[in-house]
DNA sequence: ACAATCACG
DNA sequence: ACGTACGTGATTGTA
């Protein structure tokens, strides 16, 4: 296949851009909108259309001979506003760090600049997309010349010309020359548009033929119009013809594509302030090279100057080496550490047959002092994995005074990835080692006891080289945000809370699971046979593409909503198909049989870590933008609850040991109440004082009923307006909810908003203020950006401005429980309790205690959770105990 | 790797 | 005239 040649013209998609794209400035106030928008179309254009060569096409601000042509050649285009020239020689700029080669020619535009590099790339056998919306270039087709609009994703071909107008490349000057063109202020004949340009080109073929044979001219007005002005379609021909002969050179080897170089991008990126390009930015080419003195502590006299100089800081980096990223089944491979920049150090305790490693025992007992003493300050990236590792090994790590990965987070919620060569990168313009250069990576990977120490050492020591100048990066960032309170006060004293209870794991009855497996088994088998029955033949029931032939094709029923791929058969669809069909119910049953067994009866047994008869599941501190928490490997946040059938999966969570219980304790409407709190609605607050049913109280409010009188459909709406204000409410969501129409909905949002004034209220804050910031913090200073809010895409607009207000909420819940946690965990400590706080789930913690602790451990805990923030309505914890996690509840 | 689905708050 | 409820993670099928 010949190869490809993509040439964009510069000015138009800047200038598109510029309109496109809204309010965004740079870190130095300069606006960015249109740079920001050219620079999203040319990576769309790089992964979308993978070019082989690519250029850009620019126009000088000299006089081209179109000027001296025509004195009124494009006259009547405003100036462009100087917030959009300043942005040229950035768009550049830009341009020149992803070298993509820039063609412009004094005296001439950018069409013409198009049309010399079109005519003489496809003489080359090189097929040529001109990448404009400009109407004129469609005299440039030919079989190797194709446009491409990047806005509406068309293609034209000469092939679309014929069929759609039914002219030839060269009549589309034709038709031009008498239509004229508005934009570039060129005449055509008054009065004359495209259609009956395009009428008179389909019969004379050119103007001039149409200027010989006037008389031909059906209509008399027409055609002395036409006569009247034959000098001015002769000076429009001319200016709309294409100069495909422009004195210029085309460089091949400059214009191939070649991979982005990071180091070129990143500095451009940060200037500009485009955060999620810099977050995208593949950490790939060549590692950083500096200098810098990393020390193998391989013999015990090495081990003994470390250690003196160790005990001596006050503060260090610390990072660990190991056989697993789970830490509950990782063995320690060796320890790095690092206190000033560019110097670190590692000790290996662990390592390949020959290599010389030093005594695990002799090491740990002699850091043991150290790592324990809260006194002296311990840095890390995902510190919470080398402290559970350690603990592991018998150490308990304390005093840790930052976590590279949870400073990124608080900074910018936003982020894809927080892992330390993406942080490297972006804010050190350091590209580390990737780890697979050292275990390699797929079935082959080894573990890092295998590999040889001096390679390990000198891995290990930049990790926490690094580490150590990130935190000395992040922590001014974070005093300027005024977050440093937020991160001293809740995410890092959460550190050791998470590691605690990642380290103590819940333990399962695997039986209880086994016996709900086989009983799942029992029920899907025959409910396959009968969908097998009822479908008149035997197909995949987990594929929604074989599932949909059997529902729509087969059986003929009504289609519901669609999905990017094809028709949607999910549960709300299925649901209504079932009113139809028997088949839909059926399915949906199997589903969710499906779903538990696969998900939780068969997984969780394999997650139990063998050592400790417990999962121990990962909470990941920097998972949301809202400041949650999330649960990994395995999810301990979303075991089910809401059917019978998947809350008998909660039976096999149990106590550690005999005369132990599990005890729940969970927010009662914790949002709701924050909600309350921050909008200090009369109404809603009042409600709260009095300790009514929320749901009850709104719906007899908004229906002008006493509470006695609110029927199970009234409380049903009114709950899903609740749950909705926290979402960011829309009719069309509420509809779907209660399956009302719109209107209907938007009437009950209506009334709801004439009650609750103030919620309404702060709504319209709340979106204000995010539009002003560009993003919305909770009450704890915990901040949540929103790039979204600014978008030329009103769907995405929409979608940040509720994501906005529920960011807020949601956000300022996630405070309170880790502030909870935090409490909570301070007093089993001191008080020397037995009980142990296993999980949270959102607004919900786990307890392991003896049975002894009961009355201690609920009083204490409904005093933490309570306290954790005050707020000016009565905070509601109910506590629950049990043999297992459903009895708990 | 991505899309669809569904478990939770 | 749009496209929509907010926030997650795991599993399965499909390309």
């Amino acid at each position: 296949m010949a190869e490809k040649f993509y040439l964009i013209d510069g000015h138009s998609h800047l200038y598109r851009a510029f309109f496109g794209v809204r309010g965004l400035t740079g870190p130095d106030g300069r606006p960015t909108n249109a740079v920001f928008g050219f620079a999203s179309m040319l990576r769309r254009l790089l992964r979308e259309r993978v070019p082989d060569y690519l250029a850009v096409a620019f126009d000088l601000p000299a006089p081209t001979f179109r000027h001296k042509m025509y004195a009124e050649y494009k006259a009547t285009r405003q100036k462009p506003p100087d917030e959009f020239i300043v942005q040229i020689p950035m768009a550049r700029e830009l341009l020149d760090a992803m070298r993509i080669p820039v063609y412009a020619v004094p005296g001439y535009e950018a069409d013409d600049v198009m049309g010399t590099v079109a005519k003489r790339l496809s003489a080359q056998g090189i097929d040529v997309v001109l990448v404009t919306s400009d109407k004129d270039a469609g005299q440039l087709l030919s079989p190797h010349v194709t446009l491409l609009d990047t806005l509406k994703e068309q293609v034209t071909t000469e092939e679309t010309l014929r069929e759609r107008d039914a002219i030839t490349p060269a009549q589309v000057i034709e038709m031009l020359a008498l239509a004229g063109d508005s934009s570039d202020n060129i005449p055509g004949v008054p009065k004359v548009g495209p259609k009956t340009a395009l009428d008179l080109v389909h019969q004379f073929g050119s103007v001039e033929n149409l200027l010989a044979n006037l008389e031909q001219v059906k209509s008399a007005a027409l055609r002395e119009r036409l006569r009247a002005n034959v000098e001015l379609a002769r000076l429009s021909h001319r200016l709309v013809v294409i100069d495909t002969d422009v004195p210029m050179e085309i460089d091949l080897v400059a214009a191939r594509v070649a991979p982005a170089e990071p180091e070129r991008m990143i500095p451009i990126y940060q200037k500009f302030g485009f955060r999620q390009f810099l977050a995208e930015m593949s950490v790939s080419g060549a590692p950083t090279k500096e200098e810098a003195e990393y020390h193998l502590v391989d013999t015990e006299e090495k081990f003994k100057n470390f250690l003196g100089l160790l005990r001596a800081q006050k503060r260090f980096a610390l990072d660990t080496e190991t056989t697993s990223a789970t830490p509950m089944a990782a063995k320690l491979c060796g320890l790095s550490f690092s206190w000033k920049p560019r110097e670190s150090w590692y000790v290996p305790v662990r390592g390949p047959m020959g290599d010389k490693v030093l005594d695990k025992k002799l090491v740990l007992d002699a850091l043991r002092p150290i790592l324990t003493d809260p006194a002296i300050g311990k840095v890390g990236q995902n510190i919470k994995y080398d402290a559970i590792v350690l603990r592991n090994h018998g150490v308990e790590v304390a005093g840790i005074v930052f976590d590279t990965m949870v400073a990124a987070y608080i900074l910018d919620a936003d982020r894809r990835r927080y892992a330390l060569d993406d942080l490297a990168a972006d804010f050190l313009n350091y590209r580390m080692i990737p780890i697979t250069d050292l275990i390699g990576k797929g079935r082959t990977a080894t573990t890092m006891d295998r590999v040889p120490c001096d390679k390990v050492c000198e891995y290990s020591c930049a990790d926490a080289d690094i580490t150590l100048r990130l935190a000395d990066l992040f922590e001014p960032r974070l005093r300027e945000k005024e977050m440093l309170d937020l991160f001293d006060r809740y995410e890092l004293p959460l550190i050791p809370v998470l590691a605690d209870m990642e380290y103590q794991g819940i333990t399962l009855d695997v039986k209880v699971l086994e016996k709900i497996s086989a009983w799942l088994a029992l029920q899907m088998e025959r409910i396959e046979k009968e969908i097998y029955k009822e479908a008149g033949e035997e197909f995949n029931i987990a594929s929604t593409k074989q599932l949909s032939r059997i529902l729509f094709e087969k059986l003929n029923l009504q289609p519901g909503r669609r999905t990017k791929t094809g028709v949607s058969t999910d549960s709300d669809v299925l649901e209504q198909l079932s009113l139809a069909h028997p088949l839909p119910g059926l399915v949906l049953e199997y589903r969710q049989m499906a779903k538990i067994k696969s998900t939780y009866a068969d997984s969780l047994p394999e997650m139990v870590i063998p050592a400790t008869g417990r999962v121990h599941t990962s909470f990941n501190q920097t998972g949301t933008t809202t400041g949650r928490l999330s649960s990994s490997a395995p999810n301990l946040q979303n075991i089910p609850i809401r059917s019978e059938v998947g809350e008998r999966i909660r039976q096999a969570f149990v106590p550690s040991g005999p005369d132990r219980l599990l005890l729940t304790a969970d927010y009662s409407q914790i949002e709701l109440r924050i909600l309350a709190h921050i909008c200090r609605d009369a109404a809603l607050v009042d409600a709260f004082a009095k300790d009514l049913d929320i749901h009850q109280f709104v719906a007899a409010q908004v229906n002008n009923v006493t509470p006695e009188q609110v029927t199970p459909v009234m409380r049903r709406a009114a709950k899903a307006v609740n749950f909705g204000i926290i979402y960011g409410l829309t009719p069309f969501g509420l509809s779907r909810e209660l399956g009302i129409s719109p209107k209907e909905a938007d009437q009950f949002i209506t009334g709801y908003f004439e009650k609750y004034p103030g919620v309404k209220k702060f709504i319209d804050d709340t979106i204000a203020e995010a539009h002003r910031a560009g993003s919305v913090a909770t009450l704890c200073g915990r901040r949540r950006p929103l790039p979204g809010l600014e978008d030329a895409n009103r769907a995405v607009r929409s979608f940040a401005e509720r994501a906005a207000v529920n960011a807020v909420v949601q956000g300022t819940a996630a405070d309170m429980i880790k502030m909870a946690m935090i409490r909570i965990h301070r007093r089993l400590r001191e008080e020397r309790m037995k009980s142990r706080m296993l999980l949270q789930i959102h607004d919900e913690l786990v307890f392991d205690l003896p049975e002894s602790e009961q009355a201690a451990l609920t009083d204490l805990v409904r005093a933490e959770m309570i306290g954790a923030l005050a707020l000016s309505v009565p905070i509601k914890v109910n506590v629950a105990v049990g043999k297992n996690w459903q009895e708990a509840k």
